[in-house]
DNA sequence: GGACCTTTGATCCTATAGGATATTTGACGG
DNA sequence: CCGTCAAATATCCTATAGGATCAAAGGTCC
């Protein structure tokens, strides 16, 4: 028997410095000293280095060769209407192929996941935040992964959309009326209704965009 | 004044990595012994670190922690099934846009393009595929760019469905059937026709896809 | 005074060595 | 004979040091 996932400390550097950059400890734009973060994380550059070539891939950093890396910008607002339109190509469909895949087991599984949502008041809004959001994206994830396409889940994840929207920072794109969008999505994914499913989908991505780009 | 794109020996490493897997200088599913292999490549395990980790993005190398890594396996029929219909949903309604932003001078740029494909026979077979493979990968990718979404091009491009598809190394994806599609969706992108350039994509994406799954 | 070159400092990149962990080999007991 | 356990080997992971490169400061010439 093995502890599941052994981790090194790599991925422990990978996880801090991604946290230090999502909660603005280094700023977007700064350059990233490998030797002085180390320092700061009291490690060797070496798993740092490691970390930083992670990073990355997810576009959180971005590096010039032997210029180093740096945190890379917020995105702007053709950035986030792109992220949407491609969202939009990816989840609607995607959500008429869960519905028609639709079981009990993933319905309870979606029901769970709906019901832990509204009860995560964090000490503090930032966490309060982090967890809605963190909640949301487990949401859509889980309704790809009904779809059951692993390539668009993956070409989804690997946009780390609920990522840098998080980076974004703006408070309360959660309220009410994204609960009741949710709730519309998975009554319709419940009920096997392709068509409504995609329909709610869509509706919903369109109104988070809507009231995302209002405010940039 | 600057060499434009200096390199370090990290970006060779990665290179000669990468042509090794592809060109099947190591198996699909073997362990990549990193000591080894930087002995091979005559570096230190260092550059070779950091080359896996960037492969690991692109999954050409998989990693278990304190494991090290290995090749990932080739693609199964339900992962081309599931890429190809990923396809489907970027690539059509991208070929409309394109059509709908066409200009004078993308219809030159695509149509240039198409052009070099035909005129290349390489010394041997293997290198002719490649050329053509990664010709039908640079205009995909210039049908994107027109659409403008800078998001939906870079989720197709971080599929790497040419290099995966490439590494199944099913010869003849490529024939007169495949240069007529390719004309047909240049045509119906030229003539600004939205309806007719989303249609011959599709065309294109399933016969190619059905050819493809007739071999496995 | 401005442009160009040289030098200095900082930083990145690579090599090497040693500690930590996993896998394998062999022995022991049931 | 098979399963379990312990030692040995191989491999990975991390730390450190030095060579290589870039950016900036200072000096010289026009």
């Amino acid at each position: 028997m093995r502890i599941p996932a052994r981790r090194v400390l790599a991925d422990d550097v990978y996880e801090q410095i991604r946290a230090l950059i999502m909660g603005d400890g280094i700023a977007p734009g700064a350059r990233v000293n490998i030797d002085e973060l180390a320092r700061q994380l009291d490690v060797s550059p070496t798993p740092v280095r490691e970390a930083l070539a992670r990073l990355e891939s997810e576009e959180l950093v971005s590096r010039l060769p032997l210029r180093g890396y740096s945190v890379t910008d917020l995105l702007n607002r053709k950035q986030v209407d792109d992220l949407y339109s491609l969202r939009l190509l990816l989840e609607p469909p995607s959500a008429a192929l869960a519905a028609a895949r639709m079981t009990p087991e993933f319905a309870g599984q979606i029901e769970e996941e709906l019901a832990t949502c509204p009860a995560a008041p964090a000490d503090d809004a930032y966490d309060d935040y982090k967890n809605l959001t963190a909640h949301d994206q487990r949401l859509h994830e889980l309704i790809l992964r009904i779809a059951g396409n692993e390539a668009v889940l993956q070409s989804f994840a690997k946009t780390h959309c609920h990522l840098h929207l998080f980076r974004l920072n703006f408070q309360q794109p959660f309220g009410v009326q994204t609960i009741t969008e949710h709730r519309a999505i998975v009554d319709a994914l419940v009920a096997r209704d392709e068509a409504g499913a995609s329909a709610a989908m869509t509706a919903h991505l369109e109104i988070a965009r809507a009231r995302l780009l209002d405010r940039m």
